[in-house]
DNA sequence: CTAAACTAACTAACCAGTTAGTTAATTATG
DNA sequence: CATAATTAACTAACTGGTTAGTTAGTTTAG
């Protein structure tokens, strides 16, 4: 099925606002799609609805439009996540509640695990990943790392984990997330299930919790049944696609939109 | 660094078997990084160290030599895995030597999960996967998924494994491993480590066996002892790199190579 | 001598990015 | 308040470089 596009200009008024984000919201998906070097402006311009040279009078170059695109889209898992894990909550349920606000991250963002991989192949491309992604990583993943694993030592510190390595649990929460999306296709073809479906998205919130929950905890009891509550404790407000949020038609002078 | 690249036609004799060879292995590796959009045929031939032309003259075009490819990595790991998981073992040997198996392909695969990956963002430009996908999907994940399932639904019927939702277990092993080696770029700027060193795999084998024969098995402590015992048998031998199979040089006069 | 394996040079199409505008919205002026 | 001037937002057409793929051979092996 073609993507869906944004309202071509013909058909709005000229808002710069509606279309900085159009054409963001694009290039993250034509970039998560194929990665910088297979993704095509044109592309993006078409599914924005903009003509091509407009991306240049936003962004300086299809680069720039990456990095825009790479910022954009790991902003939000952060603001999502680090404040339950420095709250005052037990590490069991920092941990499980982390396991399920990651996955809702991905569930209303399917284009951030694949933009994060095509990152990642690139990164084997120049051997290192780009002065963009350090400073993203930096500014994201070392902060969720550090609390995560303050949460696992504390749990394990206090007796109420298994003595285990910390940091692999994390990655192990992350990596069975990730992957639960990014192998749709696959579980399409070989189980027969849409992994996005709302009856599969709720039944693997409640298997993972449950799998975690029955590994981690000396008392294998309590972590089930803690894990059977924070699967079923009431999903959280999806966040409004990006390119909605100015709707209200407005006058854009003297705000600079270049990146 | 440099990808490494084949001894150039000029310093050796001529090889159809090894040009081709040469050919293939450079190309996953340039289509595991870039997809199939952003991989470029004259980068592909320079690392093979052969001229443009000849990917033509053994693959019909760039599409052809992208499904070569994926033929080419898929075939390995039902090799691997499949013998083991329809022997006489118990569930709970076949679920952790199958983890086991899985994680050790990647180690000696690293371009499987990244070329795996590129394809899947592929299948969400079309809405579902090429039809060279479909089929390594038939005849290699449909197996590989029903012996597991098989051996997770024994596990639970005879008692050894906790009620739990089986096909499940197969996706978040796959997704811990997979998970752990595209993530080695961040793991490197988080975490200071390297994925890839034998210590830290020998240590992601020990932790994931762990978290999962916790999780698993009624008897946790059996469980525990058995993923100890599994995780710390002898390695597999190294499968050897598909470009030195054909070491000796031989004629190729009627064989035909061309796909 | 023949055929397979291989290459240098080439072609047509594609691509990121630019140019030289046009158009819509805003601001200044009488 | 109406109009002219200005500016921001936008586009059609273009450019030079890149790309997949081809052609017309040459070289090597049997």
């Amino acid at each position: 099925m073609a993507a869906p596009k944004s309202k071509p200009l013909a058909s709005r008024a000229r808002n710069a606002t509606a279309s900085r984000s159009a054409i963001l919201d694009h290039a993250i998906a034509e970039f998560a799609k194929q990665g910088i070097a297979g993704a095509r402006t044109a592309a993006i311009a078409d599914a924005a609805g903009v003509n091509k040279a407009l991306l240049y009078y936003y962004f300086k170059n299809k680069e720039s439009l990456y990095s825009a695109a790479l910022r954009e889209v790991f902003s939000g898992l952060v603001e999502d996540a680090l404040p339950m894990l420095q709250s005052e909550l037990s590490p069991g349920e920092k941990v499980l509640r982390f396991a399920r606000v990651h996955f809702e991250y991905l569930v209303n963002h399917p284009d951030y695990p694949r933009l994060i991989h095509q990152e990642l192949s690139r990164a084997c491309i120049t051997g290192e990943p780009s002065s963009d992604f350090r400073a993203i990583s930096a500014s994201h993943f070392v902060p969720l790392q550090r609390a995560g694993l303050k949460a696992v030592q504390d749990g394990i510190a206090s007796g109420e984990f298994r003595k285990i390595e910390g940091a692999s649990v994390l990655t192990n929460i992350v990596g069975m997330n990730v992957f639960y999306f990014v192998s749709a296709p696959i579980a399409r073809i070989v189980r027969g299930i849409d992994p996005f479906s709302p009856v599969c998205i709720r039944d693997h919130v409640a298997t993972a919790l449950d799998f975690i929950g029955a590994s981690l905890f000396n008392d294998r009891k309590h972590g089930i049944a803690l894990a059977r509550k924070i699967a079923a404790a009431p999903a959280l407000p999806r966040k409004q696609p990006s390119s909605s949020k100015n709707s209200k038609v407005c006058s854009n002078k003297n705000v600079r939109f270049r990146s």
